[in-house]
DNA sequence: TAAAACAGACCAACTAGTCGGTCTTAACTT
DNA sequence: AAGTTAAGACCGACTAGTTGGTCTGTTTTA
């Protein structure tokens, strides 16, 4: 709290003013970012028809976040375990929502038969928000990449992970997926 | 402390004559595992000749110590960040050598062809980190899932999403991916 | 001039870690 | 076999430092 509060530029008496208590600015700090992360990944899941194009655009959303809130994400995970109850439950509930729409997208695309039958939904679901959630454990700013290619290079990850292997053969996709080597495209690799 | 103290019943005095701080046991918490998938993940390397029979395995193990050591992982995530500086670096070197095994072998599947060209090494070894190491935030032993099964369904995605296009129609690997839909195979499906 | 914003000394609860002491174990002596 | 002894194992009251949070003010704003 004092380091918080001096790093802020206030004092205790005015924190508190704003705040009922540490729990909440960092209830404060999740809900920031998934609220964003929340309302894109409605929005790419309703603009778009086909359920490839819907993942395509939910997991661009979703690592972009890790760009735009890295901080609020750093903080969040650091301090999370130590939230209260109340604050838990409310958090999970946002957190739940956006894993619905991915279980849907991917429930989608088996049904429509762009994605592999094969797909266990919920384990597939968890494999891609912990590939795009374990980001931030990793990303550094000066790293080799940006968050827009680290992005385009999930998305080729994940689509190729879950397409029918005919569908990713017919080029049908052939613009969302990476065609040459990255540094082919003007940008680095590896 | 008092806490863990209690828990595993013993004392202040009893603690600290075997440990000279609470961090050295955080680090030998740690240790423990990561040691386990280093083995793992060498012999693996060392005992497979095709890049693709090397991710396979290398994958399987890796899921594996989130099944023997989930206590141990769970702790040690929720407390590393507070981890002084002289264990933080050989928990560093220790990982980054596991990470290496693993670039290791992505780049070998991209030398060898097995594995697509357009690959990023880099991020798609941070990918493969990630899904795994996020398991320890949603598994449960109550679960759908047993952790041979989410292995099992993981070394399917990942290698669905290294391989080339050509080498999954070829059948060339049929026995370590899933080939039916899961429930068909004698287990529960989503 | 009153309410909202802010300040910071203060507090109770808890933190990792210490230290003087007791108990256990087992090798050594008789 | 019984007694001696010393080292290792273990105990828990205590401490110094930190934690989140309170409370009595003062300042700012409208």
């Amino acid at each position: 709290m004092n380091q918080i509060v001096e790093d802020v530029g206030t004092s205790k008496g005015g924190f508190y003013h704003h705040f009922t208590s540490k729990d909440e600015l960092l209830f404060e700090i999740h809900d920031t970012f998934i609220t964003h992360v929340l309302e894109k990944g409605i929005y790419a899941y309703e603009t778009h028809h086909s359920p490839t194009r819907k993942l395509q655009a939910i997991v661009k959303e979703f690592v972009n976040v890790f760009g735009l809130y890295k901080a609020h994400i750093s903080v969040f995970y650091q301090e999370s375990t130590y939230l209260k109850q109340q604050y838990q439950k409310s958090v999970k509930d946002k957190r739940d929502q956006f894993k619905q729409i991915v279980m849907r997208t991917i429930e989608e695309g088996k049904k429509s038969g762009e994605f592999r039958e094969e797909l266990s939904v919920e384990i597939t679901t968890m494999a891609i928000l912990g590939m795009v959630n374990w980001i931030y454990k990793w990303y550094r700013q000066s790293g080799a990449n940006t968050m827009e290619e680290i992005g385009d290079i999930f998305v080729d990850l994940i689509l190729h992970a879950v397409l029918q292997t005919e569908t990713i053969s017919k080029d049908n996709y052939k613009e969302i997926l990476l065609d040459l080597p990255f540094f082919a495209k003007g940008n680095r690799n590896d």
